[in-house]
DNA sequence: GTCTATAATACGATAGAC
DNA sequence: GTCTATCGTATTATAGAC
């Protein structure tokens, strides 16, 4: 590679992605981000827009993927490597000024039921996570199916898949149930039925 | 008022967003999808997109804040309300082939950092949605603070504030504890071994 | 409140020279 | 790989008649 023109559109693309999604991210707002010239656009994709887009979502995914496992390797116990992830992020949130989101889900909210392709990346690249993820969680000795099942419970709408609301549902559940028998002891806690069906 | 021109924009909008998000959202799609003229654009929304916009976020806002209400009224047991105000969501999700997500989680992803005011109409949004749940959750013996956090835990950017995300990493760090407790007294772990896994 | 017409601009995408 | 220039279209937004 002569110059890195390539990578530097990737990684603008991928920083107003964060903050605008796709259709609010016009190519010649990112070249220019990337101070690189409006002809690199289509020397490097010359599939247009969407074959770009599907570059930056690709990048975004091995780089997140990287930072997850690192920081499950980073730390024998499991949760703690949660609550480092968690004020991680938080903290990229906080220094951009609450602009930098998850680029893949601003991505997925504008254009799953648009642009096929790139709805179907999303919800790989929110695949991937969930692997990575219960993998973690996983060395803690929480079983399989129940790690996946925690894992997925962020998942949205890319997956064209019902699982991930239903979890949140169920994982909601159990929240409010946890925090019911732990502040209100008078009450009797709930039937098992409701609650056991994972 | 002569006709319901005007009411029909703004459901018309709504289901737009819900798919598109408010940059991929154009005025023509949206006035072809309400069969409204397109003089009736400007003429009900003098101040072009951002005030259609506005008035479709406070739409949406009361619309779900209405359902949630009623979902708690309808059940003694807050447990059971969210349940079913999950499992609602979930068909309609299905039912429109995992198109119609959240029209406010759309449009905050994609202007929260670009467009200030309905920024802050998606963080009202959100704030009266976990007022209202906050209050249902309330009913059942939890304390105050106890259900604000709870119903907090999936607010997103559109605050910008930091808690949401961090109570998130609580609850996930809480359910992963209360998984292992669980996994540890009721099962053996890893009946399958991590080599059978796919 | 609705009509037709159009301005002004941004968009994604191409062409051809170097 | 980069340059300049532009095409066609879609966008938001106005103007003025009825």
């Amino acid at each position: 590679m002569a110059n890195d023109t390539k990578e530097r559109l990737i990684r603008a693309g991928e920083a107003l992605f964060r903050s605008q999604g796709y259709s609010g991210t016009g190519l010649k707002q990112l070249a220019d981000d990337a101070r690189a010239p409006w002809s690199s656009m289509y020397h490097f994709f010359p599939d247009g827009k969407e074959q770009m887009a599907a570059e930056i979502l690709d990048y975004a995914a091995a780089y997140y993927a990287r930072m997850l496992a690192r920081g499950f390797e980073a730390r024998p116990d499991p949760l703690d490597a949660i609550d480092a992830i968690f004020t991680g992020e938080v903290e990229i949130l906080k220094r951009s000024g609450y602009r930098d989101g998850c680029p893949i889900a601003s991505v997925t909210l504008d254009t799953a039921s648009t642009v096929e392709p790139l709805r179907k990346r999303c919800g790989e690249a929110f695949a991937s996570w969930i692997r990575t993820i219960a993998e973690g969680i996983g060395r803690s000795g929480v079983d399989e199916e129940a790690a996946t099942e925690l894992a997925t419970f962020v998942l949205s709408r890319a997956s064209k898949n019902a699982t991930p609301l239903l979890r949140t549902g169920r994982i909601v559940h159990q929240a409010i149930e946890a925090a019911l028998s732990n502040t209100k002891k008078t009450r009797p806690p709930h039937k098992r039925t409701r609650a056991a069906r994972r």
